[in-house]
DNA sequence: CTTGACCCCGTACCTATGTACGGAACCTAT
DNA sequence: ATAGGTTCCGTACATAGGTACGGGGTCAAG
């Protein structure tokens, strides 16, 4: 086993840590969503808040956004940014964009439970139309 | 202009009316998500309820789901499935997965609105480590 | 009945996001 | 010091999700 002592994993210990794959880390790398991190005897050796970062993009991949996204959002964490008011800019925007997508998600919501109760259970042949995309389009009471 | 009247458009009307490319519905029907809808004169004819199918697509693409998992979807909502028990089954499961989603969301609002009002205006460079992803992870008072 | 806009199909191409391979170097335990 | 397990790097391959092209057919207005 590699150096794995106090502060510092190998990048196969990070991966595991993380759920991801030690090529994927890598592979983040490249693309710049993270920086190499020091070397102890050519060995790249992760911090925790490396393992945070990269639980991190784990996290935020399955939300949606994309790899582009969350190195922007990741260059806020970091200040690596401009000035304070672009920072700030930013990250409202991306609040916004999250709160967009939350109420989207809550109306999806919705449609689903009234789908699930209503038309799930019993009256398929009677409610062959019963209307997912309907509650969930138009906010209808159908169902 | 192509037939386009009462009930019926044409794919590069239907693709605008979703907001999707022409080439991306042919590519929809490819994969299963929406059936070929019939043809008037060798033309795809497309209903408003196919319309709320591509609506719904693209949206729930944005929202993180895949392809796949949007085919499964709209087979819950047309009862192209096996049994009540079953569709009843799944839809239940989805919904617990947008809550997931949600709640995860809000987690990563909530650290991004922390870390916008108290660290990204003014002190940039006392707040270093500012902590985004602390406040995402463990949910901590920082900032 | 021609013309321009639109559609058909098949196929090739493209980007994003990984995954796998393979030979060399390195660490740790025996 | 040698054997096993990791890691290194570069490159190649894979999958999802489109996007574009090219040659031909179809509509509807002028």
């Amino acid at each position: 086993m590699a150096l794995e002592t106090k502060k510092g994993r190998t990048i196969g210990a990070a991966a595991k840590a993380a759920g991801l794959g030690v090529e994927t880390i890598r592979f983040y790398e490249r693309k710049g969503l993270i920086v190499q991190p020091p070397k102890h005897g050519g060995f790249r050796t992760y911090s925790d808040n490396d393992i945070k970062q990269l639980r991190f993009i784990r996290k935020a991949k399955t939300l949606g956004f994309t790899l582009d996204a969350i190195k922007s959002l990741l260059a806020l964490e970091s200040g690596t940014e401009e000035s304070n008011a672009v920072i700030h800019a930013k990250s409202e925007e991306t609040i916004r964009e999250i709160q967009q997508k939350i109420a989207e998600l809550e109306q999806m919501l919705a449609s689903l439970q009234k789908f699930s109760t209503s038309c799930a259970h019993g009256k398929k042949t009677s409610a062959k139309h019963c209307g997912l995309l309907e509650c969930f389009e138009k906010d209808w009471d159908c169902c």
